[in-house]
DNA sequence: CTTGACACTTACGTAAGGGTAAGGTATACT
DNA sequence: AGTATACCTTACCCTTACGTAAGTGTCAAG
């Protein structure tokens, strides 16, 4: 079957471990999309996306899975709702939908900005420690 | 006492937990300097930077306590070294020391831009995001 | 139809603490 | 010296996010 993917295909891809993958079954973050009659997980591409996600949130952004959970499901939520409104558009349920993501996005944002702020503090300090010892070994 | 710290103060200043300072202390990361015979701890200035760089190595950097500790050893190790060094100093040996905290300061530096790189490049998507939502709430 | 590679479940182990209980200690006030 | 009370101690169980066996099942190829 074209574009299915079995679960050591997505452990070379993602770099997830089987394990991992289970855990995230287990507490409904990520659910293949197919399972076979013997139990076997079968991901598709948007499964694949949907990883790609959470490694992002979980390692860039530091949130917890619980936390990822919650922000997946409210996207969801909030897809599946344009697409109603899309049907049938109220404009101001329409405006509060695009607010909330906005909001979303924009807690997201300062996370991450607040973070890189940090670490380019860091990086200047080790650049600068790594210089000095240049240095010392120059004179050396 | 002066410039002694009482455990309550050290979680006021850094924001770790008492609970977080007892487990460091179990697994040998961060041992206060006193410790009274009726077992309350006191901690010194140098225990508080030895804490920052502890959570500059986590937070920032990812690392587990216990490549934290190994790494705070291997500093260590190398600055008495470098002290017993300047009574009897070898320049190989003292070469050999600035080569291998070159090599560690380096290591991080890598580290460290490799998640930057990461991390500008998800600002980036959210940054644009972000303003696409804005744009889409002005056109409303 | 067996074989080898991969997959599955079950279940206990680990890291890094959080929360709370039950009680000890340091200091300040009387 | 007695006591209040604020802070401290140890100790134990709970949680998250997996790691690591151990034993069993499945599937595609030969």
């Amino acid at each position: 079957m074209a574009g299915l993917l079995r679960i050591g295909d997505v452990v070379e891809r993602t770099g997830l471990t089987h394990r991992a993958l289970h855990y995230y079954e287990e507490i409904g973050l990520l659910v293949p999309s197919v399972k076979l009659d013997g139990g076997m997980r079968l991901y598709t591409e948007e499964d694949l996306r949907r990883i790609d996600r959470i490694l992002e949130l979980r390692e860039l952004l530091g949130l917890s899975l619980k936390e990822i959970k919650r922000i997946l499901e409210a996207e969801e939520a909030r897809a599946s709702l344009l697409l109603a409104a899309r049907r049938e558009p109220t404009p101001e349920s329409r405006r509060a939908d695009l607010e909330k993501a906005l909001a979303i996005a924009e807690d997201q944002l300062a996370l991450i900005r607040a973070r890189l702020k940090e670490m380019r503090a860091l990086e200047g300090r080790l650049a600068d420690e790594a210089q000095g010892l240049r240095d010392a070994l120059k004179a050396s």
